[in-house]
DNA sequence: CTGAAAGCGCTAACAT
DNA sequence: ATGTTAGCGCTTTCAG
């Protein structure tokens, strides 16, 4: 069995309540005894059970952060920026999949209430009514989805969708695709708004996808049928799967029809050719949420909105329409 | 504040062992005070909190996962094969990522020493003695790496290396470049001596190299200069960087240099050309640490060794030598 | 079948 | 500066 606090007091001839002190409260506790106490700590390989400190203290030093799907290449930046961020701040954070299923998003929140000071949420699957009752257990932020009175961080995807689409125009594309997210994404929901918004496009409007390379493959026929010439992908690996499912079927990108996609993973820039998209502040994010977190962890929370601009990175996979 | 037992047992008239038996042990109570208690809990929207039920039982229901770089797409599968796999065994995983870092590595075991039950170390980067030492305060499986006297999983990458350079020979080719991994892997240990010990090929060997595209793509120029015709690169990723960068110095895949990659990760099938590659048995991996750890956490650590086989999945990246 | 009491490892007033 | 005491939320003997 590990060495509890007690073995050390017992060890060093003090009372628990100096070793207590010597590990959360150093400088409570004259320098010669503190010395002692973290020798023999040291020597019985003490190491405070931070879930019985959470016990007392209300404070587990855990974040959780919950993620539709860890193999979607966007999330990870986010997930490394959170974790490295929390870090510093003496924060630890446990990522959890939920594999698309509301159900399991909803356990897995369940589970995590007890062990985590609160719970980031990234583009969650969960109906924003479940969400709302949730927020009782426990705090908290919600990335890339509208839900009303939470703090929440968005990343404007509307506006890029407007970019992407402005790009495309400009080429002389008319007839404009959009491959629309999953059923429950708020990220496809903006970006559908905001195309349907503009002037002077022939939208087409394709999906629900899966948001993955097959579900780009899938799509790719109907891609042709439309007859569009531009497209704007829900993210980049539908782009990546859509650019391979029209190769196979002997249309050419950028020649034949322009690629666009969101979120600027890495492996988009070393794709063939090489993917136009719009870049998703996704560090920043991951940062600014666990920030958040970690002020309405302390203060409450304050449903603050905070939106992060967009950028459209232009590669090889759009280029002038056919005239 | 959430309703705690004690305001269950008092709600519902009965002590506070009662409340704990219904969830615990339930057959151990009166169905009719079972119902009560179970009714007046989902009133108050009581969930038994983990962490101090784990206080008591010395069980918390979790474990941890330590990834080196939860962006390699070789670690998802494997992540949600034992997120599913716990979950149905009533576990809860944490995923955590050392961003390749030993001493993160560290710290992130320290950290979830008491709050899990044990830990899965996936592609460790950590010394071997680091994880003996460490292994004292939890049980832990390793994946991917050789500690004596612990529970291991392997893939044999060393069977797959072979495979994978008889099919190179097979195809003409007499010169072949290794691309080996970080310094501390323990996979690319593997690969090299299996290389190594082959008659009838002219070996280069190249690296270490980053496990990234970058990585690849940093070493293109290496492997044009070393006059190897085919290449065993230490994953899918090296191997799709360096294809790219091959392709920007004009030299074709597989026309003029074949490549081989190891992992079988989903976009290797969506690269073009489609990667030839060692397939990794990840799902399986993840399954069967999760059953493994579950056991030692039951009975103690059995040193159990267990190797999975790995295949070699011919694609399009490989062809015959020029002659 | 249920209640009483002790205790898991730790912290937080309150004394001294 | 250190010791005392109580208690966090739960489980687990042990009685009854």
């Amino acid at each position: 069995m590990a060495a509890t606090i007690r073995d050390v007091a017992q060890a060093s001839g003090v009372h628990v309540s100096t070793v207590s002190r010597t590990f959360s409260a150093p400088h409570l506790v004259n320098a010669e005894t503190r010395t002692r106490v973290l020798a023999v700590a040291e020597n019985l390989g003490y190491r405070p059970n931070r879930a019985a400190r959470a016990l007392t203290t209300g404070r587990t030093h855990n974040l959780g952060l919950i993620v539709a799907d860890i193999s979607n290449p966007f999330f990870p930046p986010l997930i490394k920026a959170a974790q490295a961020h929390a870090r510093a701040r003496d924060y630890h954070v446990f990522v959890a999949d939920t594999d698309e299923d509301p159900q399991v998003e909803e356990e897995l929140i369940q589970t995590l209430t007890k062990q985590v000071d609160g719970v980031l949420l990234c583009s969650p699957r969960l109906s924003n009514r479940a969400i709302e009752r949730l927020r009782a257990d426990v705090p908290f932020v919600v990335v890339n989805r509208r839900v009303k009175g939470m703090p929440t961080i968005l990343m404007d995807v509307g506006q890029g969708a407007r970019l992407a689409i402005e790009h495309l125009t400009r080429l002389g594309h008319r007839r404009i695709a959009l491959l629309s997210g999953p059923g429950g994404s708020w990220t496809s929901g903006e970006m559908r708004e905001a195309a349907a918004a503009m002037d002077g496009v022939d939208l087409v409007i394709l999906g629900p996808n899966a948001p993955t390379e097959q579900g780009g493959l899938a799509v790719a026929a109907e891609v042709i049928a439309s007859g569009a010439t531009g497209v704007l992908a829900y993210n980049d690996l539908v782009a990546i799967g859509l650019i391979e499912g029209l190769y196979e079927r002997g249309v050419r990108v950028p020649g034949d029809i322009s690629v666009v996609g969101v979120d600027d993973i890495v492996s988009g820039r070393l794709n063939r050719p090489k993917l136009t998209t719009v870049a998703m502040p996704t560090a920043a994010a991951g940062r600014m949420a666990v920030d958040l977190l970690l002020q309405s962890v302390d203060d409450g929370a304050t449903p603050t909105l905070i939106t992060l601009e967009t950028g459209l990175v232009v590669r090889e996979s759009t280029g002038e329409a056919r005239s």
